[in-house]
DNA sequence: TCTGGGGTCCTAGGACCC
DNA sequence: TCTGGGGTCCTAGGACCC
C-alpha cells in the first residue's frame, strides 16, 4: 500500500482561537495584530480575507482595505494552551507525530489501514475528533509524502481534505502551479520566470543538468523533485534549535550609538535568560541593523573564549553595533545567538571561568524569582539606565 | 502596499591546515 | 619565486516558511 502521511492544520488558528473566547468576534471581519506603526497581520478570519488582507500584510494596508475590521493584539500564551489541547488529540491518534509549527502537524499513516480503514475515513475521523473537543476547525492534506501532503492540505481551506492519490501526483502538482509550492518564493520565482519557466509541466521538461547550470546544485535538485511530487526533503527530523534570536522595530527610526547600545542591553540580557532556561551555551554572537532605508546589515562573532553570561554577550553584541553602525536612523535592531549547544554537562564545567560563572548563578537567580512571581519584574541594574548616562 | 518576529538552510569568499 | 586539491571553519548576505 505505500507510506501515507497526513499533515493537519488549524484553520485561521490564532482568530479562530480569539473567536472561540469572543463569540460576538463570530462573521466579522477580525484581524490579529498590533496596531502599532510599523506592524504587520498575523493572522485574519476568513471574512477579513475577502477584503484582501492577509497574512505578512502591513497593517495600515489591511485596515486600508477593511477599515471596519476588529484589530486584536495577539495572545501567545493562550494559543499555545490551545495548540497544545489539539496536538495531544493528533499525537495519540497514530504514530510518527511531528509538529512542525503551533498549528501544524505531520502524522504517519502507513500500514493503519486496518485500525481506521481507508485514510479518507481516518482523517474524517480526526477532523470530528477535533472538533469534538476543541471546537476548532482543522483541514487535513493526505498523501504519500510529507511534502504532498503539506501542499493537499492548502489546498482546500477552511475544514477542507484533499486526498492525493499516489498515481495523481504530478497532476496534483500541476493543479498546485508552481508559485504555491512549498520552498518556491517570489525571487525564486521570479529567477524560473526570467529562465521562461513558468509552470510546473515547463519545469519537470528541463533535464537535471541544465538546472544545475541554471541555478546550481542545492536549488536544481529541490526544483527537480519536487516538480515531479517527490519529497524533496522537507522536516527531516526534529530540528532542534540552534539559534536564539530577538529583533525589535522601532517607529521612529532610533539614532545614536547610545541608545541603540541599551537596547542592545536589554536584548542581550532577554536572549541570556533564553539561553539559560533552554540551558545552551551559543559560541557565536550576532547583530542585525536595518536602516530607515530598508537596507540591511550583519555582524558576527565566534570568539574562543566561551560565553556564559548576558554581559558577555553584551560586550561582543556592543562591540559588533560599533563596528557596523553608520549613524543613519535605524528602525530595527536584532540580536543572534547561534551554534549553540547542551551547556551543562561536565566537561562544560571545566571551561567556567571564575567572573562569568558567578554572573551566571546571579542570572539565574534572577530568572528562578522572575519564574516563581509573575508579578515582578526583575532586571539587572544597568538596563535601567538612562541611554546617555549609560557607561561601561 | 511599504514591508513583524522567530526560525532554518544555502552560497560564496577567505583563512587555515594537511 | 608565482602556486594543487580537499576539508573545515568563519563571516556576510539572502531566500524562505509560519
Amino acid at each position: 500500500m505505500g507510506t501515507v502521511f497526513f499533515h493537519i492544520d488549524l484553520d485561521a488558528f490564532f482568530a479562530s482561537v480569539e473567536i472561540l473566547d469572543h463569540p460576538e468576534y463570530a462573521g466579522k471581519p477580525l484581524i490579529i495584530g498590533s496596531r502599532s506603526e510599523r506592524s504587520v497581520v498575523s493572522t485574519c478570519s476568513y471574512e477579513a480575507r475577502e477584503y484582501g488582507v492577509h497574512s505578512a500584510m502591513p497593517m495600515v494596508t489591511a485596515l486600508r482595505l477593511c477599515p471596519d475590521a476588529l484589530v486584536v493584539e495577539p495572545r501567545m500564551k493562550r494559543y499555545s494552551e490551545k495548540s497544545r489541547q489539539v496536538m495531544a488529540i493528533i499525537r495519540s491518534f497514530a504514530p510518527g507525530f511531528l509538529q512542525v509549527s503551533v498549528d501544524e502537524a505531520f502524522l504517519d499513516l502507513s500500514g493503519m489501514e486496518n485500525i481506521y480503514g481507508l485514510p479518507g475515513k481516518a482523517a474524517k475521523l480526526l477532523k470530528r475528533k477535533i472538533k469534538d473537543e476543541t471546537a476548532l476547525s482543522v483541514s487535513i492534506g493526505v498523501a504519500q509524502s510529507r511534502f504532498l501532503a503539506k501542499l493537499a492540505s492548502d489546498y482546500h481551506k477552511p475544514d477542507g481534505l484533499t486526498i492525493v492519490p499516489p498515481e495523481r501526483n504530478e497532476e496534483f502538482i500541476d493543479k498546485v502551479g508552481l508559485r504555491k509550492l512549498w520552498g518556491i518564493g517570489e525571487k525564486t520565482y521570479d529567477r524560473l520566470k526570467a529562465k521562461g519557466i513558468r509552470s510546473t509541466a515547463d519545469l519537470r521538461a528541463i533535464p537535471h543538468d541544465r538546472l544545475e547550470r541554471y541555478f546550481g546544485s542545492s536549488l536544481a535538485d529541490y526544483l527537480y523533485k519536487a516538480s515531479r511530487g517527490i519529497d524533496p526533503g522537507i522536516y527531516q527530523g526534529e530540528a532542534k534549535s540552534h539559534s536564539i534570536s530577538t529583533e525589535n522595530t522601532y517607529y521612529p527610526d532610533v539614532y545614536g550609538i547610545e541608545t541603540l547600545s541599551s537596547l542592545m542591553l536589554e536584548m542581550s540580557q532577554e536572549l541570556s535568560f533564553r539561553a539559560l532556561e533552554e540551558k545552551v551555551i551559543p559560541r557565536t554572537i550576532g547583530i542585525k541593523i536595518r536602516y530607515g532605508d530598508f537596507t540591511t546589515f550583519s555582524a558576527q562573532v565566534t570568539p574562543s573564549e566561551a560565553i556564559y553570561s548576558s554581559s558577555d554577550i553584551y560586550r561582543h553584541a556592543e562591540a559588533l553595533l560599533r563596528k557596523t553602525y553608520n549613524n543613519q536612523g535605524v528602525r530595527l535592531l536584532g540580536l543572534v545567538l547561534s551554534q549553540v549547544y547542551e551547556g551543562e554537562d561536565v566537561e562544560q564545567k571545566e571551561l567556567f571561568r571564575e567572573k562569568s560563572e558567578k554572573e551566571r548563578l546571579v542570572e539565574k537567580a534572577i530568572l528562578d524569582m522572575n519564574s516563581r512571581n509573575k508579578n515582578i519584574r526583575i532586571v539587572k541594574a544597568g538596563t535601567l539606565s538612562k541611554p546617555d548616562k549609560s557607561e561601561s
